[in-house]
DNA sequence: CTGAAAGCGCTAACAT
DNA sequence: ATGTTAGCGCTTTCAG
């Protein structure tokens, strides 16, 4: 194969004009049957094969998603993609993945390259250190439309897919209490981001309404990775808490094994509550308690409302929150009776 | 913004043309570094894009790496297109990624997709149930160069990435029965895939040596999902086993807690090893053996040696296996000694 | 129902 | 160092 096939080969072949090819292979309803029946055999017999480029060039559209992400190496990364592939797929949109590594600099520089490969419309989790999003202006302004999830930002003017975090937070605080916890640590991420904060809003919450004193040096901030999150643990275990809420199972997993490790019981000792439900939340021993964090349908509903502004001629973007509704499972590791 | 910028308009505005403006935007270093400096002063305020779908039409390359995955909901999965995002990001290629969700069909589909779109280069993990791989004929024609990793297939000539497991297999094998277990039962998955084939080989090869009996209702396939994979040993366990051989962590790990649900013990009644390294399998009780299984390498690898092909001029395919080293890690789980 | 002509935005060959 | 011209492959008027 010397030279790629194109549509004038096609229509040489079939001595009709390069225009009629074009229709008959998009199934253009106004083509003749048995014309376009030909134009299909030939296609195939040439070997020609669609060129996207040029037809997206041409039509201005790429039928291409943009999805980026914070990171793409956990649980709820790949359950979210997995939901907007799902819808996206049945509308015959492409996906364009890129992921920031929870760094500022590098969302920039993917913001700009998706712009550059002319996506229709962008699904967005922002970075961990992310505090403005002006890098999406461009895509404001030439009316492509933007959705983001999870890791949202409030002072702008577009669909957010969220869940409610503040409650999550709340109704986990709350059951600790009830289980009779007082000295509840909390060890979370950068509080910049609305998911860290929100929960942490829930959780000084329902301390309060438990009357319950919030002791600033019972929370940490760490990154939740395995080494940190080893440290962080060590550290508040001189404060004696009796329970932990951390914002992540993996954390939580890790918490758990360095607690065996140190002869201290879960639940009885000390209770552990995670996020995510993640799978290995029961597999660890004890089972975890956590959040039901439902990513892969954040992903269909992020997708979803993506393609509804892309078919939609109405190109004014309002401000609209949809939030998903997350569920609080309730395992071994934070309830003394179970054990 | 009505319209978008092009290098048009930039050049109309400096009074000098396009094609300056095109190789000043490339930084061609044939132009003068002052009308440089102008062009892309002026660029930046008339906030122009680069196009990229012109540029890769007109070229007709588009620096883009086509990534085609049987799934994407794994740590395997998610460190392998981390590796293979490291190096093409390093060299200013973008990635496309499709999977397969295990379907032949799709695969298919995706390849063709994936054709149309005019990547420069494809990396392929093949679906559970491919068996042929005539739908990368096409690339192959074209001389788009084609890398396997891990799920491969032998009779087709280009390079492949992969790990030895055979030798997994026979390893782990082995050392179960070196810890003294004989009825070594194998839950495994599709046997037309490579990797879990070689295994099986790797596993009966082992028991010979050992001069254990190999038995064939020992080995049970499956889709090592939850559900499959509980059923499964509970099969098994109708038959005394005294150890499992599961090619996957998630399955072990679920194996593990059945296990500790019937009260039986792992790993003095009955040893479980895994397979992968999964973040999880430090992190279950006992702690999981298992193989290291180095996607982040795989997919480093693998890029690499597509990245190589795109650049040389000598565009004949011929067949090259490439191995990566994997590690036998033995936890808890297998050796009755440290529990 | 079909075709001729134009152009999407860019870059490469060939001047100068 | 810069410009002229042509064309990548497709789709979209507009005209029959």
């Amino acid at each position: 194969m010397d030279r790629e096939v194109t549509i004038y080969d096609i229509a040489k072949k079939l001595k009709i004009s390069a225009t009629t090819v074009s229709r008959g292979l998009n199934n253009n309803s106004v083509i003749n049957s048995k014309t376009r029946e030909k134009i299909h055999q030939t296609a195939k017999e040439l070997g020609y094969r669609h060129n996207t480029l040029a037809s997206s060039l041409r039509k201005n559209q790429s039928k291409t998603i943009g999805v980026l992400l914070h990171e793409v190496n956990s649980n709820f990364s790949t359950s979210v993609l997995a939901g907007i592939e799902k819808i996206a797929t049945a509308e015959q949109y492409d996906l364009l993945i890129a992921h920031s590594a929870e760094d500022y600099t590098k969302e920039k520089a993917n913001a700009k390259n998706l712009l550059s490969k002319r996506i229709d419309g962008l699904i967005v989790s922002l970075a961990l250190n992310t505090e403005d999003v002006h890098h999406f202006d461009p895509f404001f302004e030439r009316k492509i439309p933007v959705v983001f999830f999870d890791r949202v930002i409030n002072n702008v003017k577009c669909t957010k897919v969220v869940i409610d975090n503040f409650k999550c937070g709340y109704d986990a605080t709350k059951h600790l209490v009830s289980q009779g916890y007082k000295r509840i640590a909390h060890i979370t991420a950068n509080l910049t981001r609305n998911v860290y904060n929100d929960r942490f809003e829930g959780y000084k919450k329902a301390l309060q309404d438990k009357k319950i004193p919030f002791r600033d040096e019972l929370v940490k901030i760490c990154s939740l990775d395995k080494e940190a999150t080893i440290i962080t643990v060590e550290q508040l275990l001189k404060l004696k808490p009796d329970a932990f809420f951390i914002t992540n199972d993996f954390a939580a997993a890790v918490c758990i094994n360095l607690l065996h490790t140190k002869k201290i019981k879960t639940p009885k000792d000390i209770a552990v509550f995670g996020f995510n439900n993640d799978v290995l939340s029961d597999l660890v021993t004890p089972k975890l308690s956590t959040i039901d964090y439902p990513g892969m349908q954040m992903g269909e509903v992020a997708a979803k409302e993506l393609i509804k502004q892309l078919k939609s001629s109405n190109k004014k973007t309002k401000s609209k929150t949809i939030t998903i509704p997350s569920t609080l499972i309730i395992r071994e590791s934070t309830v003394k009776t179970l054990k």
